[in-house]
DNA sequence: TAACACTGTGCGTTATAACGCACAACAGTG
DNA sequence: CACTGTTGTGCGTTATAACGCACAGTGTTA
């Protein structure tokens, strides 16, 4: 098997573990697998069966995916990413973020003038722009590209991107955030 | 571990073994897992480790999830779903189905007075509806329910639906199909 | 200071995943 | 008909997952 999904595994076990402030026991009460198990699987020391595995994601009331991929499944997301929702844009959720389908939408707009910069999302983030109406720049890997109404763009969001609108009316698109 | 994940495991492995016409054999030497161990797997009667897990899925070319989430995964689907475009609506592939992300999007027209019927997709498949000009009225569940432009609506669409637009002017929307 | 509770690791034992092999059943060919 | 090849299943053996337990280390309290 590739040693990665190991690696992935115990990242995710780790991290999660970790932002609930579990020890081993506790995780190892919450999920019924053996403390020694954990510890083995956080180590990177076994491959765990499917059964446990869904003991684990059952334990940290997580899809199984949430495990096996990279990058931490951000839960209870009610909101949109705060680095990109400052006093610049006014915006509206269309669609709060779903772990089941693992994306999240939103209705943007960036007023006359404006410009917002955005830092990386977590790795394998990728966003959606969907131009309704006005002109929209997107600055990405180190160049800026415009988009009028009707236009898309989809990019990887894990690296530092920006919103830019040059005119004189206001640019309005929808934002979906996959984070797969 | 939840026996319906050992099923889902088992129905997905047949599935996609049937798909592809091969038998024990032909999977046991392209996923390098044993013959014995694959008629095990999909007579729900062991529990696979990752490793295993990971050696099938890489076998088939497939992702992880794949095995692991119920129904199949639809693979190079590069347009609309046909028993939605018919004849009645304009449309416009935006982002055509990505199997990593799991989902298409599609900006759509329907004509003033018209209406369209959508047979049930597959289990599972949820689709969004985002109004962006006119009225669109969605019939689900037994009901027609209006959206007006700004408006949205999430619906699970493994089951008969239809939209229909009563004014005097198009409907545009954005009709985003999650295959999950 | 000692005692206690908690933490993660290592070890030997038990349970089971994963395997190779044999076999019965079936289909196709000469 | 006999022979060959293919299919999926069952069985015993091997490898390893998963466990319970002991322990060293750490921190807290009396």
């Amino acid at each position: 098997m590739g040693e990665s999904l190991k690696k992935v595994i115990a990242d995710n076990l780790k991290a999660y573990r970790s932002e609930k402030g579990w020890s081993l026991s506790r995780t190892a009460q919450e999920t019924t697998v053996s403390k020694a198990m954990l510890g083995q699987l956080e180590r990177q020391e076994s491959s765990p069966t499917m059964a446990t595995m869904w003991k684990i994601a059952k334990g940290f009331d997580l899809p199984l995916s949430a495990l096996i991929e990279p990058g931490l499944l951000h839960s209870k997301k009610a909101g949109p990413t705060p680095d990109k929702l400052d006093d610049i844009f006014q915006y509206k959720i269309l669609f709060p973020f779903d772990p089941k389908l693992g994306s999240e939408m939103f209705l943007l707009v960036l007023p006359a003038g404006k410009e917002s910069y955005s830092n990386a999302h977590a790795k394998g983030v990728v966003e959606d722009i969907v131009v309704i109406s006005g002109m929209l720049d997107i600055f990405i890997e180190g160049q800026w590209q415009s988009l009028k109404a009707g236009e898309v763009l989809r990019f990887d969001a894990d690296q530092e991107h920006a919103y830019r609108n040059s005119t004189a009316e206001n640019a309005v698109f929808h934002n979906i955030i996959h984070y797969r």
